[in-house]
DNA sequence: AATTTTAGTTAGACAATCTAATTATATGTC
DNA sequence: GACATATAATTAGATTGTCTAACTAAAATT
């Protein structure tokens, strides 16, 4: 997360957009693709920022986003047994060793509870506790007004237009990425 | 950057957003909002996919995108004379503190030259070395398109609507965290 | 001349990731 | 049944990007 609070004299100004596409224009292989190009740069400094400003919007929970994705997951599939810490990993697309890092986090703050198969004693289950249920309803409401403040710039065409577009290109890129929600 | 390789029995099924906007029904403040808020998430979730995508493409070339964002702001600065380490910060949003992290990486590498000014010997210039410029090319391609694949599964109409939004959303976004390109 | 402000750095921290190695357990093969 | 292989989780150690607080040197103010 960032935030800058430095006064410093503001030297350098905001260039905008367009010395970029510029720069694009001898600096890219195929010009033809120079709309999508614009998109994806305009779409990169929006998701940095957006994923800043939820970020910003969680630390006072004293959670990040990672975590309270992984807690999510497991709320959201209470009513399943045996969800072990690789198909978490799975799930978020990050490996075991991570999970491992972010269950110990958690289970030290009592949001989540571990415990070890009888069936296969490799294994590990994992459980959110009632402290973590807690903690949800603590911080959802902050952040789902986090994720809908920004977008509710947007009248309602818009917001039905985005929504279409974000499902086909959520699609598309977990397709590439081979792993998704 | 997340890249799971790991082999493992897929044991939680993907949700989909359903289960998400169920549970958000009964967790967020104002019900009135929930077109928002499922924008919201949508966005949240191609936003952490999109930049996944972005590190995945550039890490050939061993760099990342922020240190990536920085020589190109030297770049598109080239012609302007003492560039500081405080205004890169600024134009960055973030401290000081982490630009001379970043300074010092690509320092080491030569991609960047840092010379004390004669005027204020407080203060540092910071240049793009020709090394920096050769990188830049050789990334640049990559970058672009990059930006621009994810972005190519949309048609023209969905194209400029969307161009449209985003720089609205950029707009209110900037000016809520205080910052912006 | 003394104090305060500024620019940059250093030191030390933390979060989220990774890979490689380790441990314990299960499974499969001969 | 014994040995080899595979799997689940963890540990150890590294990297990246960020932060705050303290420090140094220089400039500006009083």
């Amino acid at each position: 997360m960032k935030n800058n609070k430095d006064h410093c004299s503001e030297q350098l100004p905001k260039l905008g957009i367009q010395p970029y596409l510029e720069l694009m224009k001898t600096t890219a292989k195929h010009e033809s693709k120079g709309a999508s190009a614009r998109l994806g740069l305009l779409m990169l400094w929006f998701s940095d920022n957006y994923l800043d400003a939820v970020d910003l919007a969680l630390s006072p929970f004293g959670i990040t986003e990672s975590k309270l994705d992984l807690l999510l997951l497991l709320k959201l599939h209470e009513n399943r047994e045996g969800i072990t810490p690789s198909s978490l990993a799975d799930r978020l697309g990050i490996r075991r060793a991570s999970v491992t890092a972010l269950l110990e986090w958690l289970e030290k703050r009592d949001l989540i509870a571990r415990e070890q198969s009888k069936l296969d004693r490799r294994m590990v289950y994992v459980k959110i506790t009632a402290e973590g249920l807690e903690l949800l309803d603590k911080t959802l409401p902050t952040f789902w007004s986090a994720c809908s403040t920004v977008m509710s710039d947007l009248d309602q065409e818009e917001t039905m237009f985005l929504d279409k577009i974000l499902v086909k290109l959520n699609a598309g890129i977990e397709k590439k990425l081979g792993m998704g929600r």
